[in-house]
DNA sequence: GTCTATAGAATGATAGAC
DNA sequence: GTCTATCATTCTATAGAC
């Protein structure tokens, strides 16, 4: 385990870096920490999971974690807050059509592109709010409430534009997100549809759906 | 708890089950476990819910929680089975139309009205599979894929009548079981809009959805 | 920054009295 | 059928050495 993790830490290692004591590794300890728990989080569950595992996965003692999040619910936290963070900025970054029928394409082909590249993280996303305190979950939640009011205005702009036929731009969003993220739970890399067919066969519906 | 549990007891007592010892009331006992296991899980999570726990709510002791089940997991599997076993029943025994068209929009119907009437057994069936063992794993999976075929099978009916435009009944079942469902994670009851209003709304857009 | 060792509490499950 | 008591294990988190 020891062995593995400095091979990898030699990617990066200065003069100075080198000069540590023998477990010093901390620049590559930190993220693998969160994608053991991320990983372990979205197989087990998170109150399922022991900081021991993570630990294990990780290749050092329990106590060397204490060094990288306060407790274990704060690297729960902290791995919902950053995928929440990188959503936003994703469909952010994203180049998107100037009318509404365009826009709707791509929040489709988006929302099912991000998620199937990143299935560990949506899981947890969805699973795992309960385990947070009051505060934290309500940091979430403002965040997923502002990723769902993007799809919802897309709706009501194409409604007002008289491109779609929908009374309920908000629960007609709360339904889309949830068919799209659906995809997760069946789609595999190696099967009979490729990514972009798949997201085609959604786009379609979703245009059917809001009656464009 | 001890007065409560022998009131709801006297219910169906009779002088047999009178002449018990103090503790025993065992016809109430077993039911109240699963209830309470049930909403904790459903609130908590499987792995964060101790027997303890379950056995506070009930008003024994936790020992007496091994009366009942084997162990915590089957207690789990009982339950998702029990759910299941109801919601196969509860179609089978649903009235529903001849053609495709009347036959989808009773699947729609159902679905979201049973769902929204035990939202706890929902939840878990779609949470804590993962924390069962290979074997009943499989046998709820197979019951569950049993129901998803009920969608199917009424999707491909419609294609083939020419009813419905569509080129995958198996991901269109998916696709839209997936949108139904969420209607759990926002709808309440207090809300401005009934559940008859809101099983309208998504028959809307899955009569558009499938191209009826 | 990581290690070893451990405190202190909680867990699932069982044994035996009533 | 339920209770009390307990076993053996596991858990989160911390202290102090290196």
């Amino acid at each position: 385990m020891r062995r593995f993790a400095l091979v990898l830490n030699t990617r990066s290692d200065t003069y100075a870096a080198m000069a540590r004591t023998t477990g010093s590794h901390s620049e590559i300890t930190g993220p693998r920490i969160r994608e053991a728990a991320l990983r372990l989080f979205a197989k087990h569950g998170y109150a399922a999971v022991s900081m021991r595992q993570i630990a294990r996965e990780v290749g050092v003692q329990v106590g060397a974690l204490y060094n990288y999040t306060p407790d274990k619910q704060a690297l729960l936290f902290s791995l919902l807050q950053g995928h929440m963070d990188e959503l936003l900025a994703a469909w952010e970054a994203e180049p998107r059509g100037a009318d509404p029928l365009a826009r709707l394409e791509s929040f489709v082909r988006f929302h099912i592109r991000f998620n199937l590249a990143r299935p560990e993280a949506i899981f947890i996303s969805y699973m795992e709010l309960r385990n947070l305190e009051p505060a934290p979950f309500a940091a979430i939640e403002s965040l997923r409430k502002t990723y769902e009011q993007e799809l919802e205005a897309i709706l009501a702009q194409g409604r007002d534009a008289g491109v779609f036929q929908l009374d309920e731009p908000r629960i007609t969003a709360f339904a889309l997100i949830a068919m799209l993220t659906g995809v997760n739970t069946w789609y595999r890399a190696d099967g009979r549809l490729s990514e972009p067919e798949v997201a085609s066969l959604y786009w379609d519906m979703t245009r059917r759906a809001v009656g464009a």
